[in-house]
DNA sequence: GCACTTGTTGTGAGTGATTCATAATAAGGA
DNA sequence: TCCTTATTATGAATCACTCACAACAAGTGC
């Protein structure tokens, strides 16, 4: 049995906290549609759960969040957006276009945003101090986020029609 | 390449902008303190413009950023911040004690992050300007944006106390 | 130097996302 | 079943930011 696909009600109870329909809804709701966002999570547990109400999704998914359960990402200029996948160090992939967002493993296989420092120390000039293992600018690093913002392949056969997302270079 | 080292003034009207004291003293502003927000370049502009609101600080730094005179960067759960270093693909780490921001260069040297389906053979030579489009899950990724997430040298010798709320001046 | 055009700024209100405080409710152990 | 305490519901509040529009001033032509 993968620990990954463990029963909702399971993974709840593992983290030490208590079994609601809430937070299976909400675990449910996610299954469904990976990298959803607080609304779009709300507006799906209605639908079996009609009278919750936004600010306690935001309460669930901030528990399950806190307990490991669920891994929250921001992407710039978009509101959060929660994910079931937890545990690995994968990436994400962000359309400009449509706000889509698509999990993208690390192709290079050995997390190499994890542990920036090369082999060869960098020469220590200016901003690049020398880094050990985990080291960056001197800062202990813990976790490196990486995000590829991009046209979907929807959006690149788009005659370019949706302005509503800005472009940051 | 219209560099850091231009006058100020320089570089706004070569962005095609009205030269304004305003928009000289966001620039100033980032001189000194880099990867500001909003309100602590308010804060500094202030200091020489007393009757400046924060609301037009909100335009100056919208426009400027348009003009590609600055760089926008979100991290996750702050504000949005601002920099003057543009043009370079340079990434950062993130304090998860103080909210401090540190430039990190690509410390590998060729863009790993921004092209990482093994094969595609990228040369070296951009030393990650962002130009190279790559694809991944089928996006054409213009831009890989890379956040390391951990302790600054300050933090690591702190208690473990989450402040959680940085003050940037 | 002066007037004019039009880009910029100032101001207050407004918006979206999220959190807070607190009372009501329900999960799970005794 | 009862009881303790974690969890949820509710409305208000906060935070970061944007919008609309009038007032202002930078740059241009004369």
């Amino acid at each position: 049995m993968p620990t990954a696909t463990l029963e909702p009600a399971d993974s709840i109870r593992a983290a030490g906290l208590r079994v609601t329909t809430q937070r299976l809804a909400v675990l449910g709701a996610l299954e469904n549609m990976p990298h959803a966002d607080a609304d779009a999570i709300h507006r799906r547990v209605r639908s079996t759960q009609p009278d919750i109400s936004l600010q306690s999704v935001y309460v669930v998914l901030g528990a399950l969040t806190d307990a490991g359960l669920l891994r929250r990402i921001e992407p710039a200029g978009s509101p959060a957006r929660y994910e079931r996948r937890i545990g690995d160090n994968h990436h994400h992939a962000i359309c400009t276009g449509c706000g889509a967002v698509q999990d993208v493993d690390c192709a290079v296989g050995h997390a190499p945003c994890l542990t920036p420092a090369p082999p060869a120390p960098l020469p220590g000039t200016g901003t690049g101090t020398g880094a050990g293992t985990g080291d960056v600018a001197g800062f202990r690093i813990t976790t490196a986020e990486v995000t590829y913002w991009g046209l979907c392949p929807a959006c690149q056969h788009l005659p370019a029609s949706h302005p509503d997302k800005k472009e940051n270079a």
